[in-house]
Parts: C-alpha cells; structure tokens; sequence
DNA sequence: GCGAGCGTTAGT
DNA sequence: ACTAACGCTCGC
C-alpha cells in the first residue's frame, strides 16, 4: 500500500520528501504561506506559467484533505477498495441526510470510523490516562488565537504559535504585538510571515502516524512481520536438533493469508510487479514469503466455509496426475501419521470433504481462482520445475470434485479436476497469450465417481471476452484475516509491546529529527525560532553571534562617527535577525514537545527487553540475514534464440 | 537414500 | 487447546 504523502522543503532547503536539495528552477513557492516545495516531488505540479505564479502548495489548496485510496483488489476493474466501498455504501443510504452523509465520509477518510477493536484499544489506553507520541505532539501544538491545531504555523520571536491566518487577521485589526504576551512584533514578521516548517513536519508526520495506525492496526501480521528477518532462517541449535522450521521470515507482499487470485503489483511494496507465472523458490518458507502459498507444510491454504487460495503439487499423493493446463489433485486427510513422517506415510482411513477439501470445494462452488505451484519434488510429473524447486504456475480453477477409491486400494480419497485460467502463459508454453477457455478433459475415472460435484452457478472468476482476458465477475471475497496470526498469548503480548515501542520509537526518533538546531545538528535544547522561521538552540544562536553588538561604533582618524548598525545574517538564510538576536525568545511549546519526547525515549531505553519472553525466535540466531539481502524469487527465463546466444545467466531451474 | 525427529503454522 | 499438514535437516 502506498500513501501518497507531500512534504515541503524545509527550513535548509531539502526536501522532505525525497532528501535532496531541489535548484532554484525546480523549486516552488506557495503564493499563500511562502512555503518552498520540489516541484518533481508534487503529486500534481502546475502545468502553464500561468498556474506556475499563482500556485497554492497542497496545504493551502487542501490537496492533502483526500485520503489517497488503495488497496483496489486484483483484477476486480477500478472498484473493490475497502474504502470506496464504504463511501459508496455511506452516498447510498437514503436515511441519512446530506449532512449526515458528509460527517459519516469525513469520519472515515480521517480513520475515526475504523473498526472496533481499535476503539476498545483507544478506550483502554484513554482509561489509563497514557497518550501514544503523535496524540502528545498534536495536543502541543494549539494556535493561541483560534486554540485549533497550528494550520500553517508562524512562530513570534517571543516564541510563541499561531495558524498564519489568525495571525494575519489579528495583525490586520492594527496590532502590532504578539496576541499571547503582548511582546511588540517586527515590522518584517508582519509584513512577511514565514510558516514555521519544523512544527509543519511534526505535525505532519504525527497526523500520519495515527492514520497509519488506524488503517493498519487490524492487519496485525503484516505489522508484526516487521520484527521478523528478511530471511526464513534456522538457528544452529535448531539445525543440530532437525528443527527445519525455526522461523519463516518477513511475508514481503502485502496481501492477507486468505487473499485469493493472482498477486497483483499493487501487493508487492517490494518490487511492485507482483508475483509472476513462473516465479522459483527453493522452499516452503521462501515460497511463503512471497504470498503464494502460506501453509509451511500443508499442500492446500484454505478454509471450510471460505474456499481454499492455493495449493500444492508436490507428489506427496500418489493419485495425483498431471496434465500441466488442467490435473487432478487429491484432497487431504486419510494418512496414518503415526509416525509423524508425512512423506513416507500411507493412507490409513477414507478422506472426506472436510477441512481442506471442503474449503476446495467451496472454490470449485463459487469458481474461485486457486494458485497453483508445482514442486520438484513430483517426480511424476512431467511439469514440475528441475531443481530443489518450488514455482508458481498461475492460477486454476476447479471444475469439479468428486470421490473415489485410492491407488492404494482401500481408502476413498477426494479429487479435484484443476483447469488453468490465468492471464500469462504457463511456464512450459511458448504461447504469447494466457489461457482461453478450454473444454473439460475427459477423465475416466469419473465413471468409478461417487459424490460428484459440479459447479452450477456462473463463477466468481471468468473469461471476459470482451475484454479478451480472465477477471474477477464477481467482486472477489473480502478478506476476513485481520487479526494477529500468533496464537501463544504470552508471544502475542510480547509482539504487541515490542511493535508499538517499535513504531513510537521510530516515530519519536523522526519527530527528533523535525527539532534539530540547525547549527549543532543536535536536537534543540531551548529551541528558539527566528523571524525568517529558522529554529536553533538558543544558546547555539547566541553564542554565533557572541560579541557582536547591535550596534557599531565607527571612527575615523580620531573622530567618532554615528553608530552603525551591525548585520546578524540568519545561519540559514540572508535574513537579517540581529534585532531578535537581542532578545530570542525559547519557544516554549516546541520546548515541551522536544523534552517529551526526549524524556519518553530515556524511559523506554532504561527499560530492558525481557529476551526470555521471545525465546526460539529471532534472538537465538547469532548471524541475522540482514534486510537487502532479501532472497528474490527466481523468474523463469524464457528461451528465444536471442536469449539463447546471450543465456549465460539461464537460471539454474533451466539446465 | 531413507526415515527419525523435530519444527511452525493455522484451522477447528 | 488440540492437532493435522504434499517440510526440513541430519545421522545412519
């Protein structure tokens, strides 16, 4: 998911956005609060000269007031986004009146209509008196005019805040002093006020933190996925003792474990390509980090009354039998684990449509797209990938299900007719295009079948000849996995205090940096905040221009002449600030967000992880894979004779 | 190469 | 809480 958000430059001139220091020709400046913006980091930038001279930043032409929507499912059209969804349920109740309506969409786009769960969290942390980071800072930062939070901050040099429009409208009444203390305000503040850009930033990204808590919160293994490494790993103990799966690693897609259909790019932050037809993974674990199929051990991802996502051939069932464009796969169950030894086991009672079966079947009912990887490890079939391989063939759909009895002989197992209807070639075909509809194979053994089952409604997911392509014709099942996948309690607990310490810590350290003095680099201590609305330490200030007198006493061959005043440039600009020199005031609201936050961080750094709690996780391991080394899928290469001549770097699953 | 012996995850 | 699940590694 992305967040479309903009920033303006800050006070030295970089952009918060992308870091660097936009030239002057591809820098903006807002004709209502002066506030400088890179031009290539604006989401819609003025085209004519025209709209060039009179442009308003995002914050003054309220751009930034529409929450970017995403989250559109897979190959659903435009529609599908949880959000739009909600809006359009929200314009089309008729019991509501105009302005009911305009409240319920406002509530939502700001995150406060968002799910339950989390208001039973804000309740429980309100009762308790305790404030998250970006609550404290937005409840700093109130105008002393209209005591709303700063809309376009300017700082007196009495250092005190007020939104740009209060103060304007309180200097256009004829004041001329600061409506907190009644300090006299420059002239040049007047007739120039500069908005001040650290307080814009804080409040910035304290506004986004509460919106990213509030649309992500429900998703907590996505969040949680954070603390895990970028590799699925094994730690040496582990290894020793034959644990193969000490943990799995970071998922780097974003889709919920019951997302069903192709992984799109709008689910890959990563790569934002999306996983694709013929993608390779050395393992379950890795395989699992990319979204196609998230069970470690079972073959089938699914649920009984919610359909089953994916699954895989991997030869473990002797029954199975592979055509490549369409198999025969056989349900799960029916093995005698006494041993625990799943790939050595044997049948030992019937299978029936339960469980995973069921959820087949239910994708079969509904006409669900099904995943489908292959293994190498199916050494029967003529499709399965060369090499310790595991690669994702596209999507299938079941046609039909039915009973019969095992090669084994006596146990009755399921079976499900897969055929392909994915949007790319399969991986064993030169074609050009994905699959058209193809006729059911003939399968002799449906002769021997009994509980048969066909589909008999129009199906979910379906050729569009129109379009010339397979899409969802039916909006795709919304996802119903939104609560934190680790079951232990104690883990979960842990998990929950390590993830928000981990975001408020990331949080706080970020709002820091919005406060360091532009001189030490350091964050301010007494933070002071210039005319020109560049922020210091106050003592860093002073001591800049130490000794320097306002003004200074000239002579000329022994004649004393009039007192010339002495230019105090601003250390970040060519403002002349030697009258707030004089008398700079600490700004005592920034003060206060900076010691909070400061004070915050002490508390949590002297209070110690219990490691204890977390054993067998990623503590144990000693030589963490650290994030870059990501291991990425393998895509298949296709052989043309171009490629052929220069396929040095055919992947290995090609030899 | 086989299989013991373990591991994680998630459905129910 | 229980347990099934087309995995994984190491030692024999």
């Amino acid at each position: 998911m992305t967040r479309d958000t903009q920033f303006p430059c800050d006070p030295a001139g970089v952009c918060m956005r992308c870091k660097s220091t936009p030239p002057p020709e591809e820098s903006l400046t807002c004709g209502t609060c002066v506030t400088p913006w890179h031009v290539s980091c604006l989401s819609s930038p003025p085209k004519t000269l025209e709209s060039t001279l009179q442009w308003l930043c995002p914050d003054c032409s309220g751009e930034t007031d529409a929450l970017p929507v995403s989250g559109v499912a897979a190959g659903y059209g435009s529609v599908g986004s949880d959000l739009v969804v909600a809006i359009h349920e929200i314009e089309a109740d008729d019991s509501l009146s105009a302005e009911e309506k305009a409240k319920k969409r406002q509530q939502l786009l700001s995150g406060k209509a968002v799910v339950h769960e989390d208001d039973e969290e804000e309740k429980k942390r309100k009762s308790k008196g305790k404030k998250t980071v970006d609550e404290d800072v937005l409840s700093h930062f109130h105008c002393s005019f209209c005591m709303q939070l700063l809309q376009k901050p300017v700082s007196t040099p009495c250092g005190h805040n007020a939104c740009l429009k209060c103060f304007l409208k309180w200097m256009g009444q004829g004041n001329r002093s600061c409506g907190t203390c009644r300090s006299v305000v420059p002239e040049s503040m007047i007739s120039n006020p500069h908005i001040n850009l650290s307080i814009v930033s804080a409040i910035r990204l304290a506004r986004l933190s509460k919106r990213v808590d509030a649309s992500t919160s429900k998703v907590v293994h996505v969040i949680s996925n954070e603390d895990r490494p970028d590799k699925a790993f094994r730690t040496d103990r582990a290894k020793k003792l034959g644990n193969a799966n000490a943990s799995s690693g970071k998922i780097f897609v974003t889709i919920p474990r019951d997302h069903f259909g192709p992984i799109t790019a709008e689910y890959d932050p990563v790569r934002n390509q999306g996983v694709l037809v013929g993608e390779s993974w050395k393992g379950r674990l890795t395989a699992r980090q990319w979204g196609v199929h998230f069970p470690l051990v079972s073959g089938i991802a699914g649920q009984t009354s919610y359909g089953a996502q994916s699954v895989v051939l991997a030869g473990g069932y002797e029954d199975d039998e592979d055509h490549g464009e369409w198999f025969l796969y056989t349900g799960s169950g029916g093995r005698d684990l006494s041993t625990r030894n799943l790939r050595t086991n044997v049948q030992g009672f019937d299978q029936v449509f339960l469980k995973f079966n069921a959820a087949l079947r239910l994708s079969c009912q509904l006409g669900y797209p099904v995943r489908v990887v292959r293994s190498s490890k199916d050494i029967h079939s003529a499709y399965a990938p060369e090499g310790e391989l595991l690669r994702y063939d596209g999507v299938y759909r079941i046609e039909k299900c039915w009973i019969k009895v095992g090669v084994q002989g006596s146990y009755k197992v399921c079976r499900f007719l897969f055929i392909r209807c994915d949007n790319e070639p399969a991986p064993w075909t030169s074609d050009e295009h994905g699959d058209r509809p193809r006729p059911l194979p003939n399968v002799p053994e449906l002769n021997m079948a009994t509980n048969l089952f066909e589909r008999k409604e129009s199906p979910s997911w379906d050729f569009d000849e129109g379009e010339g392509r397979w899409r969802w014709m039916k909006p795709p099942p919304a996802s119903r996995k939104a609560v934190n996948n680790v079951k232990d309690p104690e883990e979960r607990k842990f998990l929950r205090k390590a993830m928000t310490s981990a975001r408020s810590n990331t949080m706080r350290a970020r709002l820091l940096k919005e406060f360091k003095c532009q001189i030490c680099q350091q964050v301010m201590t007494n933070p002071v905040t210039t005319p020109c609305a560049h922020n210091f330490c106050k003592a860093c200030l002073v001591s800049k221009f130490a000794g320097k007198t306002l003004m200074r006493e000239r002579s000329r061959g022994g004649r004393t002449l009039r007192a010339q005043k002495n230019v105090m440039k601003c250390p970040c600009c060519p403002t002349d600030i030697a009258e707030f020199i004089q008398n700079p005031q600490v700004n005592r609201e920034v003060a206060e967000v900076i010691e909070k936050l400061k004070k915050q961080e002490e508390e949590d750094n002297a209070e110690p992880v219990d490691e204890g709690e977390c054993s067998g996780t990623s503590h144990e391991e000693e030589t963490l894979p650290v994030s870059g080394d990501a291991e990425q899928p393998k895509k298949r290469i296709k052989l043309d004779i171009d490629a052929a001549v220069s396929a040095t770097v055919v992947e290995s699953d090609m030899k």
